[in-house]
Formats: C-alpha cells, sequence, structure tokens
DNA sequence: CCCCCCCC
C-alpha cells in the first residue's frame, strides 16, 4: 500500500508547505450555490485530516472523468494555503498526481482525527504573515534579505508546470501570493504583476447608473488577471499605471469573470476598491511581458461567434486602409484587412482599427499575434481587433520564429482555406447546434444566420437540380441555349460554344423536430454526391436511370449540416430559408460528446 | 458598477 505523507495535514495547517505530499481523499463535496463547479475536498493524511482543502478549478475535470474519487491517493504537487477571515485555512490544489485510485484503495487508511481548530486559531496568532510559500526549489535561499536579492527564474521556464513567485516579498515585508491561487474566499493578499495591457478611460450611463472605468491585464509568472478600476480609483490610480510596469497591488474585490468579454486565462477578475494599494516594483523581475493562449486557425470554425480568443499568423496580404461610417454614432472610422494564415493551411480575415490599421506595415509579411481578437461570421470567419485587444508585429516568442520558419520555406506558396471566404469551406462545422425547429424560430433580421443542425436527407428534388452556367469561372449565371451550338450570358454579355453544369440541390432535411427543404449548391453538392458536375451533367443526358441513382444515394443518411438561415420576403409573404454552407458525416464520437455537453448544461453540472 | 468595439 502506497504510503501518506503523515502529519502533512497538520503542517500544512501550521503554516508549512511541504514539498508534494501524499494524501488521500476521504470524500469530495461540491461546493453549493457557488456559480462555477467548486469541490471542497476532506483530506487526510493517514493521522490528520482536514476538510480545508478546494480543487482548483482547472482540476474539475479530473472529477468528471472519475480520475479522482473518494479514497483516491493523490500526490499534491502544487498547492497554496491561505488564511481566511480570522482563523480559516484554506488549501487551493493547483496540480495533483493520482498515485492510486480510489478503487484500487478501496478503503480509508489509517483513523486519521481531525486537526484540531482551536489549534489552528491558535497558530494563528503565532503566524499571522504565513500564508504561501513558494516551493523551495524554484526560488533562491535568500529571496527576502535585504539588498535587492531577487529569485529570477530564467525566462525559458515560462511554461514550466511549477512556477513560484519571482518577488516573494511585499514591501512592508508580507509575503507575495500568485495570482493562480486569488479566490474571492479570501480577500487578504499582495499580488506582484506586470500590467501588460491598459485600457483608456472610458465613461458609461445606462439605467443603473453611469460612471468611469478603466481595465488593465495583469501578469505573474502563475497566472493573468483583468482589473477594472471604477470612478474614484480611477483618478487615483489611472495615472500612476503604465504598460509593461510592474506594481505590488492588494486589497481588491474578487469576482467571477464573464469569459464572454475576457480571454484571460483566469475564472475571476479584478475591481479596485477603496482601500486598494497599488506600489510600483522596483525591483528587477523575471515576470514575462505576456502571455498567450493561442488558437490555431482550423479551430476557428468550430468556435461560437463573438468569441474573444488569441491568433497567431503570417500576415501573408495587406489590403490599403478603407474607411467606414459607424451606424450607431455616424463616426468615420479607418480599418485595414489583412490575412494572416497558419500552419493549418488555414487563412483568415484580420480587420485592424484607426492608428493600428495606419501604421501597420506588411511589406515584410511580418508574424502578427492578437491577444483578444473578436471572432465574427462574416463571410464565414473573421476576426476583429479590439480596443482591448494587443496586437503584436513579430512578437520574440517560439511559435512566431516557428510559424515564420515554416512560412519561408514553403509555407508561403502552400495552398489555404480561406475561412473568410463565403461560408467558410473547412471540414469542420462550426456555429451554435440548433434543431431545425429551433433554426427556425430565427425570424431575427434581414441579415442571415449561421448555425448548426444534424438532420437526415429524407427527399431529394432532381427535377430542375442542375443547369446550364456560364464557362467563365466564378460567373456561375445561366446561359441561354442559342439552339447553334452556342450558349449566351446575359451577365457576361457574351456568347460561348460551350457552357458548365452546375447544380443546385433542393434537399427536405428531417430530425426529431421538424423538417426543411433545404438549398445546396454547387460545391457541397459536388461533396454530398461524391461526383462532379460536369460528369453528372452530362449522365443527367446520357443515362437517366443512372443520375437518379446517384441522386437517391444521399437519402437516409445523416450530416452535420452548417445553415445561413435569412427570411426572404416573396410575394408580400416572409419565408424562412436556409442553404448548405459546408457538411459532414455524423461522428458519433462527436455527436455523443456534444448531447452530453448539452445534458449536462441541463441539469446544471456544466 | 463595464461588457461599446464599429464596415462590408
Amino acid at each position: 500500500m502506497e504510503s501518506l505523507t503523515t502529519g502533512a495535514i497538520a503542517n500544512i495547517v501550521d503554516g508549512g508547505h511541504p514539498e508534494k505530499p501524499v494524501v488521500q481523499i476521504l470524500t469530495m463535496k461540491r461546493i453549493p450555490n457557488s456559480s462555477q463547479e467548486r469541490w471542497r475536498l476532506l483530506l487526510s493524511d493517514g493521522k490528520w485530516s482536514n476538510s480545508f482543502a478546494m480543487l482548483a478549478t482547472q482540476l474539475n475535470p479530473k472529477v468528471d472523468s472519475g480520475d479522482i474519487t473518494n479514497n483516491s491517493i493523490i500526490r499534491m504537487d502544487r498547492y497554496v494555503c491561505n488564511t481566511v477571515q480570522e482563523n480559516k485555512k484554506v488549501l487551493i490544489i493547483l496540480d495533483l498526481s493520482v498515485i492510486m485510485t480510489g478503487a484500487e484503495v478501496g478503503k480509508k487508511i489509517g483513523t486519521p482525527v481531525t486537526y484540531d481548530s482551536s489549534k489552528i486559531a491558535a497558530q494563528q496568532q503565532e503566524q499571522p504573515q504565513q500564508q504561501y510559500k513558494a516551493p523551495a526549489s524554484k526560488v533562491a535561499p535568500n529571496m527576502s534579505s535585504a539588498g535587492g536579492n531577487v529569485a529570477r527564474i530564467p525566462l525559458a521556464q515560462h511554461n514550466a508546470p511549477a512556477k513560484g513567485p519571482c518577488v516573494t516579498k511585499t514591501p512592508s515585508g508580507g509575503n507575495v501570493h500568485p495570482i493562480e491561487s486569488l479566490t474571492p474566499y479570501q480577500n487578504r493578499w499582495t499580488i506582484c504583476a506586470r500590467v501588460t495591457n491598459k485600457s483608456g478611460i472610458r465613461t458609461w450611463s445606462n439605467s443603473r447608473g453611469e460612471g468611469k472605468l478603466f481595465s488593465m491585464d495583469l501578469l505573474d509568472e502563475t497566472g493573468e488577471i483583468r482589473a477594472t478600476a471604477f470612478n474614484n480609483e480611477v483618478d487615483k490610480f489611472y495615472d500612476m499605471i503604465e504598460v509593461d510596469k510592474v506594481y505590488f497591488i492588494s486589497s481588491a474585490t474578487l469576482k467571477t469573470a464573464n469569459k464572454q468579454y475576457s480571454n484571460l486565462n483566469n475564472e475571476y477578475e479584478m475591481s479596485f476598491n477603496r482601500t486598494t494599494e497599488v506600489t510600483p516594483c522596483h525591483e528587477q523581475t523575471a515576470i514575462p511581458t505576456m502571455q498567450f493562449n493561442f488558437v490555431s486557425l482550423d479551430q476557428l470554425e468550430s468556435l461560437q461567434k463573438d468569441a474573444i480568443l488569441d491568433v497567431i499568423g503570417v500576415c501573408k496580404e495587406t489590403h490599403d486602409l478603407s474607411h467606414v461610417i459607424m451606424k450607431s454614432t455616424g463616426k468615420e472610422l479607418t480599418k485595414r484587412d489583412i490575412q494572416i494564415v497558419d500552419t493549418t493551411a488555414r487563412e483568415v480575415r484580420l480587420t485592424l482599427w484607426g492608428t493600428q490599421a495606419e501604421t501597420f506595415d506588411g511589406s515584410q509579411q511580418p508574424v502578427v499575434a492578437v491577444k483578444g481578437a473578436k471572432l465574427s461570421d462574416f463571410n464565414g470567419s473573421s476576426l476583429s481587433v479590439l480596443s482591448s485587444s494587443c496586437v503584436q508585429i513579430n512578437p520574440d516568442i517560439q511559435e512566431a520564429h516557428m510559424l515564420k520558419g515554416w512560412f519561408d520555406n514553403g509555407g508561403n506558396v502552400a495552398e489555404t482555406v480561406n475561412l473568410s471566404g463565403k461560408g467558410g469551406q473547412a471540414g469542420s462545422v462550426g456555429g451554435t447546434f440548433k434543431l431545425i425547429a429551433e433554426a427556425k424560430q430565427n425570424t431575427g433580421t434581414d441579415q442571415p444566420e449561421y448555425c448548426c443542425a444534424k438532420g437526415c436527407i429524407v427527399m431529394v428534388r432532381k427535377e430542375n437540380s442542375m443547369y446550364t452556367a456560364c464557362p467563365r469561372d466564378g460567373c456561375n449565371k445561366k446561359v441561354v441555349d442559342q439552339g447553334n451550338g452556342m450558349y449566351r450570358c446575359e451577365k457576361c454579355d457574351q456568347t460561348y460554344d460551350t457552357f458548365q453544369w452546375r447544380i443546385m440541390l433542393q434537399a427536405c432535411v428531417a430530425d426529431i423536430s421538424d423538417s426543411q427543404w433545404i438549398s445546396i449548391f454547387q460545391d457541397q453538392a459536388e461533396q454530398l454526391l461524391n461526383t462532379n458536375a460536369n460528369e453528372l451533367g452530362a449522365l443527367r443526358e446520357t443515362n437517366k436511370d443512372d443520375f437518379e441513382k446517384i441522386m437517391d444515394g444521399i437519402l437516409f443518411k445523416n450530416y452535420n449540416f452548417k445553415l445561413r438561415c435569412k427570411i426572404e420576403t416573396y410575394n408580400g409573404e416572409n419565408r424562412w430559408k436556409a442553404s448548405v454552407m459546408n457538411l459532414n458525416p455524423v461522428d458519433p464520437q462527436e455527436h455523443s460528446r456534444r448531447l452530453i455537453t448539452e445534458i449536462k448544461q441541463l441539469t446544471g453540472q456544466a
């Protein structure tokens, strides 16, 4: 039987920080009424037990997957223990390894006794400052001595799993807390963080009142968090806070972050309040300057519209500056579209605004990294830079060097899929999944909306499913047969001696909720029918039976469709119309995963 | 306590 680190629980409660203690989970309880899933654990070291432990939410999947259960023996690879209120301690497990599964252990080891709470209170008075200790191996021995002896972590270790703070003491001699350990459950902390982004001052006015605010992104080597200052705190702090500088910050309010408006890797965000203190940190630190969580371009189509995300790509094409008039205010804006490409052979449009658009130089095809770009569904998928975004040109980071190397060695001539061309051509189907009946409830505006639906083709209209089109590439206009072997295109105002076949399918797609006739055009129809339009057109003329066989071959199969849905007015009547932007056979595993996610959402488990 | 972020 794997041995536990006897006495570790008592040691931690008493303010110690044993390295990677092995403990047993006796029970796990979900904390009720918390907006986010949070687990409280009763831990035992075989001799002592205490229910002061919580799982960092990034470890929740280990509970959901059953990796950790009651009786599991775990090694706490990284944890912090903080004091909350007067006499309570909270231990947060940041990283753990399962040494033995609960099933393997099968029982409580030993007869642990709850570590006495009065002892905790007494201990507390002796060690009021005992809050966070970095793992000994990560910091230099004399980091707290006078003379600016600061522990340095090599920059190359930024992404190493175990991290501690670079600066370990506050100006008043207290401990510096890692950003990663901040929670609303405890309020006595000081962080030492670099400001990586700072907004301008913005005012608002709504039914709840008016005011002004600015926000900033804070970073240390354990994590990042957004902070916002309102009204008086704007006056107090706006001028002193400078991008790229490092500050000690203490005593702000923590609350759950709204992910819709932030891409920072933190479930909480910070609001400055009247007790918040900000002090510049003049020590040299190894706090990194920016932390990206890049999404590769092939993932864009599977993400929700309006998502805020980090991207990096090589600028393969730079468009001219242009000006647009804002619909809401009539103000004129300057913009520039660029195309960025990455190794997934996707390219996407990225729109820069204002000064950033004016000063952008794409002539050397630089690498462009954006933290906090916004995804839109215009023309399939496109990206836009927001005022809260941070754009870096040729950043000195590994991903950028890798991309540039790839681009200069063939990537520049690689064939790519343009995600910002029409509906998006990539294989993955993106957008919100809906039942057909739900999709049809969208009676919205004249703007098309995009969604996904899984459905079965139950009928297909064979007549009028093909037409003879202009042979000029990209025209696609129906030609008029002149009866003399010549075909006339009105759009091109030309007569040709040839034409090309195009497919325009009407298919009735059904799911459990409803059915609907949907248009499937050329490219998607060719994919669906597994043929090419010219061959199919020829077959239609020569062998009607085989033609119909091919058309019937698509019946009664399930597909995931990405749909473009629109209300069209036809003879004064509104009609819901949908066409297929792309389609894929249903992958049962992926489909099941999505259903499980939906069930969890419906039952409040996610 | 904001959460607007533009246009095709």
